[in-house]
DNA sequence: ATCTAAAAGTTATATTGTAACATTTGTCGT
DNA sequence: ACGACAAATGTTACAATATAACTTTTAGAT
């Protein structure tokens, strides 16, 4: 891991916690779940706190589109990937990964340098609607 | 215009505050800059829905990166435009639109498709720093 | 053992977003 | 024009999210 690294006992029960969640969380659902499910003394404030160093850590990601958090997927490899792309339902939060085209990372980062500016993330968010969720939002 | 559509008094003074601002801006920000500058009596709530509205009608985008509001920059046009891309200063919140590459746009209709997913949003959006915020990072 | 920096605890509060209900305004048929 | 109905807006209260500021605890370093 980068420097300023230690992955503490609630550092660690926090990221069991995203383990354990099957859909992104946010940081409160997550303080809840983590209380709750697996009986963890924490709050919200230090919840915050310990996403944004997992976060830095690229241990998990944070979905600004949702404010929601959601554990790397290479938590446990140590070589590169593809930049991860995900898929996120509206409605439910249901998220899928997928890797984002070489070849549509390099348009994304050709116009934002164009445009002078510089990528501030490590992916790209969709915003979608999952198969179960789109049938309700046409019947509504 | 799109049907359930008048663009009434309240509803063109929030656009008015849309266009009057220089960056994207919050429903609480843009309430401020309308009552302040504009002298416009709003409230919040008010905000909230009329902004629904106008997005409803694409006069505007929402930024759901940064749950800020935009004008679409074709508000006055009546052909259809490639998707935009808005680059987002997470610092600063300046944000740059340009066009999504009709490549890109397939590879991300492509994606979501075959991962079950319906595409839910006009546009990409892209975390940035701008120039200048690029530099204070830096340096920070 | 003591000093220090990092981590976590604690409390309060700022910010953002919505629910629920009341009132006003505009549109339509008669 | 009149009443009826729907759409739009007003109003209040509150839920949910996020952070600031300060205190205490913990883990290493010397």
């Amino acid at each position: 891991m980068a420097r300023g690294t230690k992955l503490t006992a609630k550092r660690s029960q926090v990221l069991e916690g995203l383990l354990v969640s099957k859909t992104a969380v946010s940081a409160y659902e997550l303080t809840d779940l983590c209380r709750n499910t697996l009986g963890y003394e924490l709050l919200p404030m230090s919840v915050y706190r310990i996403l944004d160093f997992l976060e830095n850590n690229q241990l998990v990601h944070r979905l600004s589109t949702s404010n929601k958090y959601i554990v790397c997927s290479h938590i446990s490899c140590d070589h590169q990937h593809q930049s991860p792309q995900f898929l996120i339902c509206k409605s439910c939060h249901k998220v899928e990964e997928v890797e984002v085209p070489a070849s549509v990372m390099e348009s994304v980062v050709k116009s934002t340098r164009s445009a002078g500016f510089t990528l501030a993330s490590d992916h790209l968010e969709i915003e979608c609607f999952c198969t179960d969720c789109d049938v309700l939002e046409k019947v509504e």
